[in-house]
RNA sequence: GCCGACGUAGCUCAGUGGUAGAGCAGCUGUUUCGUAAACAGCAGGCCGCGGGUUCGAAUCCCACCGUCGGCUCCA
């Protein structure tokens, strides 16, 4: 691979209040960055400019322009950036006085703010390549002509700073890479990630479907996804059982008590759909099944000697999202979680920890996750208003975790202010297809509703003693696990998720009746199989099977009718030949068997 | 919610001021076939919804709803 980045070593760059690395790779798209500013500045002598960083696969640049852009911007942007990187003009960087600073960006207000946010001590440096001058601390490639190719991606809005009250911005998405080859790997592997949205996917293959009648963020899982869903909570609901859970069944309303009891109706309502008011008392639509399993958990009086105590259920809960952030499985309104909680004594928290962390990895190893990161989810102590409890709670709930990680030598990263109000938690990040990441599993160590709720245990010494109580879902919300698996298979399910796992194709009528004794002798064996009957020709009714991505054509004609045989077809396009029937059948539950 | 793009048949899409189209899927018939699409016919649309401009609107304008890409937030 040629790289056109300046060689060596990786600088550190102060940049939006922490320290980051830049690579070389992000380097040059920094450096385009400003080649595309440059390019607008052309185009809008009165753009105002905000930041331009690079990002994981390209760069951004968020601009104020008299005009809203198009992508039929796109073709002239580039050419002028086109232009910029063949003149190979040098990137020139100046150091220079706050005032002279403030007065060069007089008339670029996003400029100013970001000067006047920065340091005193710091120092402050300009770039200019060509007739661009901006503020920046780089570093930055040598001259444009060391910029490789660039594409246009997308537009969007962005709010100066993040803020929702402060003024929108537009981004310009683009991307860049060392060599025309790498450009268009990275084109192709986007044109791929489309290709096996779930989204798109779970239309082809009717799986699920989100209706505007039934309303937005409100999946309807149709009966080929509801067969891979049933198949999935069996599969959790054995596993929690070996490990040794309870499962629960509990409403999906409960008292509004019981949510100002948890404090989510202090610290969670906007998430919260408004009150039902059910003879003159009112009722939530739960956004956590927490306060239920705690209910649950008061039935009676606890030994120590029964704790701890691990309440399971694929618990259905409500959250309001806002109609912009749905986006078909992975981002919903109404979802069922692979919940628990666990009740246990203090002495018991690090333990029972780990054996969460080791369900997660037994079950995403079944499924075929390889491309997780952990991440512990701490409080910000300079914003205490947003959680509950005192520093001590969160010094103990915080170190239970890390000990329990630390103890089983997993690797993580520690995430300031990512935390539940209620406690600290351990999130699994996931990359979907996209590249984009998910807390796919969020678990929590909580001292604080076993407070709350008063919940009690009888300790050796006949002593009531409280509890702590640790919230895991190991796969998140089946819904959104549901859209990773799709994704990650591209709707070729493994055959103990498929549908249909078999599909008998007779070729002609008269071996439809022979078709039918073979699918019943699968059937025997609770294989999902379905017979195409129809007037249809075989290469027909293959074509279809191969599309449904059934893993299994089983072709009979006369010779196989005679050998009491179906010639096997994978959905890879391999052909097997004829088997014997019972072959057929132990490859078929061998596949299911192992979860293949 | 905010910015932008897009909403035409179940699906994928064409149609840019003058009587709504194609392919696939569906239905009916014919065909009985050896590893990714047999043939013919039929049916299918308040052109997202509501206003407006116009002799005339799928097409132009406004508002709303929805989808998509982002922002913010998140399982």
């Amino acid at each position: 691979m040629s790289t056109k980045v300046s060689p060596g070593v990786e600088n550190q760059v102060y940049h939006g209040g922490d320290m980051k690395v830049f690579s070389p790779l992000d380097t040059m798209r920094h450096s385009a960055a400003h080649i595309m500013a440059s390019a607008v500045l052309e185009m809008f002598p009165d753009a105002k400019f905000a930041y331009g960083p690079p990002i994981e696969n390209g760069f951004y640049y968020d601009f104020e322009l008299p005009r809203s852009l198009t992508p039929e911007d796109f073709p002239e942007i580039e050419k002028r950036m086109r232009r910029l990187i063949e003149s190979g003009e040098p990137f020139v960087r100046e150091e220079i006085s706050r005032e002279r600073a403030l007065e060069m960006f007089a008339d670029q207000p996003y400029k100013v703010e970001t000067i006047n946010l920065l340091p005193e001590n710091e120092t402050i440096s300009i770039y200019t390549v060509g007739p661009f001058t901006d503020l920046c601390r780089g570093p930055h490639v040598e001259n444009s002509g060391r910029i490789g190719p660039v594409k246009l991606l997308s537009l969007a809005a962005a709010y100066w700073r993040g803020d929702e009250n402060r003024p929108q911005l537009q981004r310009l998405y683009a991307t860049a890479w060392p060599t025309q080859g790498e450009l268009d790997e990275y084109l192709w592997r986007l044109e791929e990630a489309r290709k096996r949205d779930h989204r798109k996917i779970g239309k082809d293959l009717d799986l699920f479907m989100v209706s505007e009648q039934v309303g937005g963020g409100l999946v309807l899982w149709l009966p080929k996804g509801a067969t891979i869903r049933r198949e999935l909570e069996n599969f959790i609901v054995r596993a929690e059982q070996r490990a040794g859970y309870k499962h629960v069944y509990t409403p999906h309303i409960g008292k509004i008590d019981l949510y100002k009891t948890s404090g989510h109706w202090q610290h969670y309502r906007d998430s919260m759909y408004s009150p039902i008011e059910v003879e003159e008392e009112e009722y939530i639509l739960r956004p956590m099944n927490c306060p239920h399993h705690i209910v649950a958990y008061k039935h009676g009086l606890h030994s120590y000697r029964e704790l701890p105590i691990r309440l399971a259920e694929l618990g259905t809960v409500y959250r309001y999202e806002k109609s912009g952030e749905l986006t078909g499985m992975s981002r919903v309104r109404g979802f069922t979680i692979n919940d628990a909680h666990i009740f246990c004594r203090p002495d018991q928290l690090r333990e029972e920890f780990v054996r969460v962390v080791e369900l997660i990895q037994e079950l995403y190893h079944a499924v075929g996750f390889r491309d997780y990161v952990y991440r512990v989810s701490l409080r910000d102590p300079a914003d205490t208003e947003k959680y509950v409890g005192g520093d001590e709670m969160w010094a103990v709930a915080e170190d239970a975790i890390r000990d329990a990680l630390d103890s089983i030598g997993a690797e993580y990263v520690e995430a300031v202010g990512e935390a539940a109000f209620y406690g600290p938690k351990l999130d699994v990040m996931v990359r979907d297809v996209l590249g984009r990441e998910f807390a796919a599993s969020t678990n929590q160590v909580d001292l604080y509703l076993p407070e709350a709720f008063e919940l009690e245990y009888v300790d050796a010494d006949g002593s009531r003693k409280r509890p702590a109580m640790i919230h895991r879902a190991p796969i998140g919300s089946l819904e959104r696990f549901f859209a990773f698996l799709t994704e990650q298979h591209a709707g070729a399910f493994p055959v103990w998720l498929s549908p249909v796992q078999a599909v008998v194709i007779p070729i002609a009528d008269r071996h439809t009746e022979y078709a039918e004794e073979v699918a019943a002798n699968l059937r025997g064996e609770d294989i999902r199989v379905e017979v195409d009957a129809r007037s249809e020709r075989m290469q027909h009714k293959i074509r279809e099977a191969q599309l449904q991505k059934v893993p299994y054509m089983l072709v009979v004609g006369d010779r196989e009718r005679e050998a009491g045989a179906a010639a096997v077809r994978l959905r890879s396009g391999e052909d097997l030949k004829a088997q014997p029937i019972s072959e057929v059948l132990r490859m078929i539950t061998k596949d299911i068997k192992e979860r293949r």
